[in-house]
DNA sequence: CTCCATGTTTAGAA
DNA sequence: CTTCTAAACATGGA
């Protein structure tokens, strides 16, 4: 799930339900997420403390209390929130759990724990320090995009979910951009002219934001939406292809080969 | 048992 | 320097 609209699906999930509501309580189930932050130092951050700020950037969450420290969150592969009633249990795999003041709960889920949780001074400082390129809905003009896509040597999928060149992109979104803009995975972006470029990048754009519209739900999406389909043996909602499954930068990627045309 | 999975990092090879 | 590949991380579903 965690890619950028996801991210934004789960800030405003988080901002519905604990904005303005004080911690009562940390409980860490699973220190590995927490990477080199101890249990002891996130509960003394945030008890009695409540939630009053969000950032999103990429892939990455930060929420703060006072604006001076932040929680850095990143849901890995398998992590979301989830809130939990008084008397609900808890199901799943919840890794980390934040006790709200009139006993709701909001667990931090990450099934396969290469999610992280971390605390900062200041996301810009770290998105600086970690080489994070532009937010990819909010941050990326034309003009930038176009000059990525120009100068660099790598395959269209592989550009699209470099963190270091945009951020926010990863595997399901890139076929999707792909796959609306009609372009191979594997075509060179250098390749590329610059009104298919421009297709690719008015492509992101709409695909981030109707996923964010959809609340990532695979149901809602429009019905030329690659995303529902993304399994072997099914096929391209557009012109009806059996989709194809290619590996490119090391995953899955899926592709119409009509819609799609190899590069050269 | 094997293969695969929405992410990132790292080592080594082009 | 840029880019690609494979492997590793931890866990579970098919």
């Amino acid at each position: 799930m965690p890619e950028l609209p996801d991210v934004e699906v789960f800030k405003d999930y988080f901002e519905s339900h604990t904005l303005g509501k004080k911690v009562r309580e940390v409980e860490v189930r699973s220190n590995q997420v927490l990477t080199d932050l101890k249990p002891k130092t996130l509960q003394d951050r945030l008890v009695e403390k409540s939630f009053s700020s969000t950032r999103r950037h990429g892939k990455h969450l930060f929420i703060s209390t006072n604006e001076a420290e932040w929680i850095r969150f990143h849901f890995g592969m398998t992590g979301f929130f989830r809130l939990y009633g008084t008397e609900e249990k808890m199901t799943g795999h919840p890794r980390v759990i934040f006790v709200l003041s009139e006993g709701t709960e909001l667990a931090y889920d990450c099934q396969r724990k290469l999610g992280e949780i971390d605390l900062l001074s200041d996301p810009l400082d770290y998105i600086a320090k970690k080489g994070l390129g532009p937010d990819a809905l909010r941050e990326l003009s034309w003009k930038r995009f176009f000059g990525i896509f120009a100068s660099g040597r790598a395959m269209a999928k592989s550009t699209l979910m470099d963190q270091s060149k945009m951020a926010g992109i990863g595997n399901i979104y890139s076929d999707e951009i792909l796959f609306q803009s009609g372009v191979h995975p594997r075509k060179r972006t250098k390749d590329l002219s610059q009104e298919e470029t421009h297709k690719v990048y008015d492509a992101l754009t709409e695909v981030l934001q109707e996923a964010i519209n959809c609340e990532v739900e695979p149901d809602r999406m429009p019905p030329h939406y690659l995303l529902p389909h993304r399994e072997k043996g099914e096929l391209c909602p557009k012109c009806g292809t059996e989709l194809e499954k290619v590996s490119v930068s090391g995953r899955s990627a899926y592709l119409c080969p009509n819609c799609q045309p190899i590069p050269q």
